[in-house]
DNA sequence: CATGTTGTTGCATGTATGTGCAAGCTCTTC
DNA sequence: GAAGAGCTTGCACATACATGCAACAACATG
């Protein structure tokens, strides 16, 4: 088929600038959220989340950083702040000693389930106010969960 | 009508993680293409836009720090660097002189356009290859481009 | 084999930048 | 003047980039 809307710069730049108010607006109110009522950052939020999902718990230095856009320093300090919370701990790697695994405890695991009621009814929350505000926005949004969700 | 994909909050979480994915990976190509090509940050860039734009090529603080999702802390060290790049000067508002207008300059003008033409580029061809990598996000894009553009 | 060489990978640390928050300064308004 | 608006500055923090160090891998040489 036809591709209905075909590429455009001037057009394109108009379309992320939009884009980028809602990303802006969105991820601004789940930061403050979380850290209004959890004493939790965005990434580490996130980080927490990687871990729980992941088989035992554990991931990589590197495979945390791919999976939450980072870069691996960033990570290296991300991680010693979790450390430091007790949200996680470090564990070698036993068959690779350059590696170094980090693992959720307990404690961890209960922060992000109670943090993760607030991020997701803060999420919809913001979605459909900026949805309701405006029209265009609306539509996005609600491609998006149709396509993404 | 009824809403096809009504709000959820995981699906939105889920939904929003892809978003996140691909606003990360396009902002930072972007960035990357304007620092090496141009010097230019992003955010200095999209100054440089509004102000282009605006009537007389002039804004106040306030207004370029809404516009720009920043907040006026963050304004004054931006247009401080743009000022000692030559791209704009301060203004002082004749009616209201606690009032500061930032002023474009015919230089900030030119480099504005010179950057646009990277800017464009570089995000139609970083939207044309996530939306070839993952037919979801290909999805979502047209769908952008259609409500957005 | 054993050993040395070279290059790569995984992570940590130093430094610089951009940003937000809170306090302060100047100016306006009442 | 007192209160508030507009902007700047001091400080703290999260992040990026460059560099350094230790462990590994691949290969050559004896």
């Amino acid at each position: 088929m036809t591709d209905p809307q075909p590429a455009d710069g001037a057009a394109d730049a108009r379309m992320w600038s939009r884009l980028n108010a809602l990303h802006a607006q969105v991820e601004s109110r789940l930061a403050t959220a979380l850290q209004r009522r959890h004493g939790l950052g965005l990434s580490e939020y996130r980080a927490l989340g990687f871990l729980a999902e992941a088989a035992r718990g554990e991931l990589r230095m590197q495979d945390l950083a791919s999976g939450l856009g980072l870069n691996q320093s960033s990570v290296t300090r991300l991680v010693a702040r979790l450390n430091e919370a007790g949200y996680t701990y470090r564990d070698l790697c036993p068959d690779d000693r350059r590696g170094v695994y980090t693992v959720i405890t307990e404690e961890g695991r209960t922060r992000r389930r109670e943090a993760r009621a607030t991020y997701e009814e803060t999420l919809t929350a913001a979605l459909e106010e900026a949805a309701g505000a405006t029209p265009a926005l609306g539509a996005l949004i609600a491609g998006a969960r149709r396509s993404l969700g």
